[in-house]
DNA sequence: GGACGGTGTTAAGAACCCGTAAAAACAGGC
DNA sequence: GCCTGTTTTTACGGGTTCTTAACACCGTCC
């Protein structure tokens, strides 16, 4: 679903809202201070970001400004501030929506389905191209040779964290624990069946992949 | 500067909201009940709508529905109740914003002001063609060999959402939370009917669908 | 050379998912 | 209150995907 970036400099929190946000099928992307979530929003797609105003190493409207100054992504600010200059400030300098504390779990998730729902559809993902095949993140689409090519979810799952990581080992424990679970990071039969799967379906020559390589004992890497 | 569609019962509310709104550069257009507000709607060309949800003469969760049944308007509700359920509903039923009484004029004004600033750019309703049938997605209408093909609600939301993603694979998660509500992510079996309906009137032969097509445990995508 | 750990390939049953039709429950209009 | 159209529920056959197992392969180390 949606990916949220969460600012909170209170870990309990942050953690409280990464667990609850994750149960609702949102991948949260956690910050708990001003830069690092400027700097979070720029190697990442947000889709929405919640945005506690009382940051420890920069004002929260500077953080409004940082994004705004380069993203339309919708901005939910969190504030135990009820004062109605507070939320002026903050909607002026570019937030979409303003959430005095305390507030209900599903409020805020109601406040960020209509952030999202407006948004729409986001800035295009990258189209991950080889000479044998096309990965299309944004519509789940992979192409050989102009001719779609389906995929199952667990083979999607797979590829879709290799190309997101180009010319990264990505070690198997992580593509275990990542699309199967933690309580599978020792599986790794599996991931020798769904990589030959994926060889079969996108490289020319299976058996002497050129773009899904092994590397022995360590993990896989995609080299586009 | 922008019209301003201003909804509620009270009269000295109604009177004190135009009177500010109007010295503050805002066109204002007034209506006390429910059904006033949706034939104003339609008859001019508004920009935002603020909504009182104590209405006399209908819940303003329908007026809320009527409006989104062909409009992306942005809403903002005012309400007296302060409950996290009341803000969910309305929310979900397509609100853009929920602002608690009493409210700070000021606080409305930069709401107003968030509001209008992301509605921005109107794209204009495409019209989705393919082979077998066109979508209207500004009139709700869709045409099959030239005849106009009847939907239900439930189809065309389905419909429609699947046709503004052209391409794209849309999770079936997707399709319950937007179009049946969140708390029915889990009820495929609803998407497998109204997917067969669907082929079933637009599709030259409903057992080989060649525009809306099933991807195995992924979700469905629109063809073009 | 042979054992061994890690890897690739294939196949088959189990588990799960999908399409279809038809009936039951529900809602809105008259 | 009845009637019509819509949504929800139910059941089942057929297909796809996941998991598991068995075996071949390739290098390294003893």
């Amino acid at each position: 679903m949606s990916t949220v970036l969460i600012v909170d400099d209170e870990p309990q929190i942050l953690r409280a809202l990464q667990i609850n946000l994750h149960a609702h099928g949102y991948t949260v992307v956690p910050a708990s201070n001003g830069t690092a979530a400027l700097a979070a929003a720029q190697t990442q797609a947000i889709d929405v970001v919640v945005l506690d105003l009382g940051l420890p190493d920069m004002d929260g409207l500077d953080v409004i400004a940082g994004l705004r100054g380069w993203t339309e992504v919708p901005i939910i600010v969190l504030s135990a501030r009820h004062g109605s200059h507070d939320k002026v400030e903050a909607l002026d300098a570019g937030a979409d929506d303003y959430v005095t504390k305390p507030f209900g779990l599903d409020e805020l998730l109601a406040r960020l389905r209509a952030a999202t729902r407006r948004a729409g559809p986001q800035a295009a993902e990258p189209l991950v191209e080889t000479a044998e095949f096309t990965v299309d993140l944004a519509n789940k689409l992979v192409q050989r040779g102009g001719a779609p090519v389906r995929m199952t979810p667990t083979e999607w799952s797979v590829l879709e964290l290799l190309v997101r990581n180009p010319g990264r080992l990505v070690s198997q424990q992580q593509i275990l624990t990542e699309v199967w679970g933690p309580a599978y990071a020792k599986e790794t039969h599996y991931l020798r069946v769904y990589m030959a799967q994926l060889r079969r379906k996108l490289e020319r020559d299976p058996a002497n992949p050129v773009h899904l390589l092994t590397e022995a004992g360590m993990g896989y890497r995609f080299a586009p």
